[in-house]
DNA sequence: AATGAATGAGCTTTCATTCAT
DNA sequence: AATGAATGAAAGCTCATTCAT
């Protein structure tokens, strides 16, 4: 599963081969259907699935032990900074190379904005627990993913990761 | 070169056939390869190049009449919202259509990181123009295209434009 | 064993397939291979064999009350035209649905041979009991299941029963 | 293209298989779909065609020479026992091949209908040529590929060419 | 005795690209 | 300069069968 994961990361849905997933798992050719009866789409999801779980967990590590909610997200990005490196700048996010796929698959698309949602849930969580109301704390949580969001991928086209870690700073700028 | 910017951002790089381009352009088949020669990368880079500049219009559009900074990004991001309802939500980010593509070209990735740049610095432009610093405008640019690419793949995953209009909000709070 | 039959009849050996007709009848994947060792092939030849015998029952029902051979061989042409007609023009002549599968199995041929000749006795049984010699009861039941079956073939190409019903007056021409 | 008609009609449609074609006939693999854009569908058809232009030519071979209708039919039937004969017992009727596909293709049943038109037709013609009317030639026509297309079928259950040449005493029974 | 998980060969088709003209 | 016919690799997927339980 984790060999999916990230090859479909690394190279997008479409331009990762199902030969290529199993020759790197190792798994034999046609058991795949018995565990994934959709096939292509149905391990694509699973991966994202997968992926996201421990996007949940980087959350959950950044806000924990954090002082205060600013603390956190600031935490947040600077460990997606470092995953960011360790991967050697390849990886997308890996929700987004789940969007990127055609239109016909209407599926990917609510799968994608359930995943989202989910990642949008979990720092919401950390934003009330800091003390910020319902509607504080849905705001702040999806401003903090649409900003990682798009500073991956210009940290994607950048190759580095400097991108990341100057978020905080532009969500949180100091007040002359 | 419109035909193969459309397809290219409605089914991603991969997903889109050169058979399926030249069909709906209607050029001969066996030309491509004397106008690109580097085929279809060549092809995906010149129709990201063609849309960066649509997108560079948009933003002298949004940014030109405005009375100051503030007001210019908001109407960008208004612009943006009535371009991805009146394209029923299947387009991507034309540049990042491009980005997710495999690693086995690098080259993709240095052009969308230049047209990345571009869509920048036409930002920063009018920043400077309303009297920022050369480092706050620059700032102030790239902190507008993370933005706005996070809320793009948020209201895609949604397919709701509602994200791209909520983005004003989130760049410029009110202080109580 | 219906479900089965049926399947091949309709759809020929080759385009169905096991799990296909597993999942119409309800039974479990693993234990076809305990009712029939040899698998599909031995199937396949239960179902010509149920189909077969369905057939010889038409053949009595059609001959049982007429009062000549003649008026035997018409009921059974209207029956299957009848059946043609119920059967929406989906269903092969069951025996030529084995046939019609590679030469690999000549178990088949052999097998299918076996199934004509017990319509064709059954035939010929009738044939004998309105007074014909024995061999000319065998050569009336030959000609009748000859045309029977080209008359099938015909209709399904067709996909009109007429031409069922046209055989009677093919087989029995009035002299002038 | 005479290597895939004489392997449908071995074979069967769905177990013949793309590259058992290309590599019998030399051809390379991607080349097919330039000659038949429809895939294996359209080379099936054509190869329909392709033998039923040859089995006109049979019956005109078998009717022009003849004295009357009743020795072309019979010469006819004679012709096509020799070739059972030379095909090894193995061909079936080429049309019959194309018919037994799935239902799903209602187009096969509409191309094995024009075809077994083509034959009748052209054997109404000599009938036509012989003194008969439009009717009578068409009821003969239809009769006699009504008898060699079950007789054929009868004959590939028993592997011997015997009922082929026994079709003229039924079609044309001594009167006493 | 009975089963469902597991398998690898094979299927049809699409692909971006080349090259003789 | 411009082209469409031609191509081999690879795609995702289904298949009948086996076997440990």
């Amino acid at each position: 599963m984790s060999d999916a994961a990230l090859l479909f990361r690394k190279n997008g849905y479409h331009a990762t081969g199902l030969s290529e997933i199993l020759s790197a798992s190792g798994l034999p050719k046609g058991s795949l259907y018995h565990y994934f009866p959709d096939g292509k789409v149905g391990l694509a999801m699973a991966a994202a699935d997968w992926t996201t779980t421990g996007l949940v967990r980087i959350i959950d590590d950044a806000f924990g032990p954090a002082p205060d909610y600013r603390a956190g997200a600031t935490h947040y990005c600077y460990k997606l900074a470092r995953l960011f490196d360790i991967s050697a700048h390849i990886d997308a996010c890996p929700i987004s190379a789940l969007l990127f796929d055609g239109p016909e698959n209407m599926a990917f698309r609510t799968h994608a904005e359930a995943l989202f949602q989910r990642l949008i849930d979990s720092i919401a969580a950390h934003a009330r627990r800091f003390g910020m109301s319902d509607a504080q704390a849905q705001q702040a949580a999806e401003t903090l993913l649409i900003t990682v969001e798009g500073g991956w991928t210009l940290a994607r086209a950048r190759r580095k990761s400097d991108v990341m870690r100057s978020l905080p700073a532009r969500l949180f700028p100091s007040h002359p």
